[in-house]
DNA sequence: AGTCTTGTTCGACT
DNA sequence: CAGTCGAACAAGAC
């Protein structure tokens, strides 16, 4: 599922194939729901004519930034995937909407589960002001996470996959991050030491580089799993140490990897490297 | 055929 | 009221 460094890659391989700079000429939607706040033709005529000048993100989301100064937003929630067509080259099932460019080439989002949202902004900092830190900014200190946690007597995993206190991190690399961090998910999160939340602080950032760094985590071969712009797959599966692993060792100290559902999400831990209590 | 899965939003409960 | 929790959304995988 796209979490951040997913995204992170969809929007790096977007700007390797010189996407800035190009303008949308004509755009085509088939499913109204997925457009926030807005009809599919004034979706449409929004974008027609709009160049690209800059592509970011921000969370999970993409943030197109068109040349009269509004924005357009995309979240893949679990199986968008975007690509660039050639002209010439046919639609495919669950190709939701189209962007063609002046370069020739057709930008595609496809959404086998039409949870993907579009929206078109005016202004971004509203739009996106429902996000917490970014994880891999410098504002995502220590004390910044510690004041957070520190506020919540909610479950540890429900608050990290909360997108209002850390944004971009999903149930993939908070797995990944608790087991690095030696944290049980089920732990109340105002309960952790100090020595804990700064374990916790490194891991989060330790596992989303990463994730970047392997351009992404590809699980499987179905249709719901990520692949990037270009329909490569991402290296980092090999690097998971739990997420989708009960019933294989541990690799810090082999005892058998649990699975439980923990708000209402499948998790993944090591009852040993984890214990449920500090 | 039925269950499970996923990120986010929204409504309900405490 | 604010914080927390769970249902709902959609459709492929198994």
């Amino acid at each position: 599922m796209p979490e951040l460094p997913e995204v992170e890659t969809v929007v790096r391989d977007l700007t390797a194939a010189d996407i800035i700079g190009t303008t949308i000429i004509e755009v085509t939607t088939n499913w109204p729901r997925m457009i926030q706040n807005m009809s599919p033709a004034a979706f449409a005529e929004a974008l027609q004519g709009r160049r690209i000048t800059h592509l970011w993100r921000r969370a999970k989301y993409i943030v197109f930034d068109l040349d009269n100064a509004t924005h357009l937003l995309l979240h893949l929630r679990m199986t968008g995937k975007l690509r660039l067509d050639q002209p010439g080259d046919p639609l495919t099932k669950h190709d939701h909407a189209t962007f063609l460019l002046d370069d020739g080439r057709c930008l595609i989002f496809n959404d086998s589960r039409k949870f993907g949202r579009l929206q078109i902004a005016d202004d971004r900092l509203q739009a996106l002001s429902h996000l917490g830190v970014e994880p891999l900014s410098s504002a995502f200190t220590l004390a910044a996470l510690s004041a957070r946690l520190s506020k919540s007597t909610r479950c540890l995993k429900s608050l990290l996959l909360d997108q209002s206190t850390i944004a971009g991190l999903g149930n993939i690399y908070v797995d990944e991050a608790l087991w690095a961090a030696g944290i049980h998910p089920q732990r109340r999160a105002n309960t952790l030491t100090g020595a804990e939340l700064q374990l916790l602080h490194r891991a989060i950032k330790s596992v989303l580089r990463r994730g970047i760094k392997n351009q992404g985590t590809t699980l499987g071969n179905g249709e719901a799993n990520f692949y990037s712009v270009a329909g490569h797959r991402g290296r980092n599966a090999d690097a998971l140490k739990v997420f989708r692993r009960d019933g294989l060792p541990c690799p810090r100290c082999h005892a058998t990897i649990q699975r439980a559902i923990v708000g209402q999400r499948g998790t993944h831990f090591c009852a040993t490297c984890q214990p449920p209590r500090a």
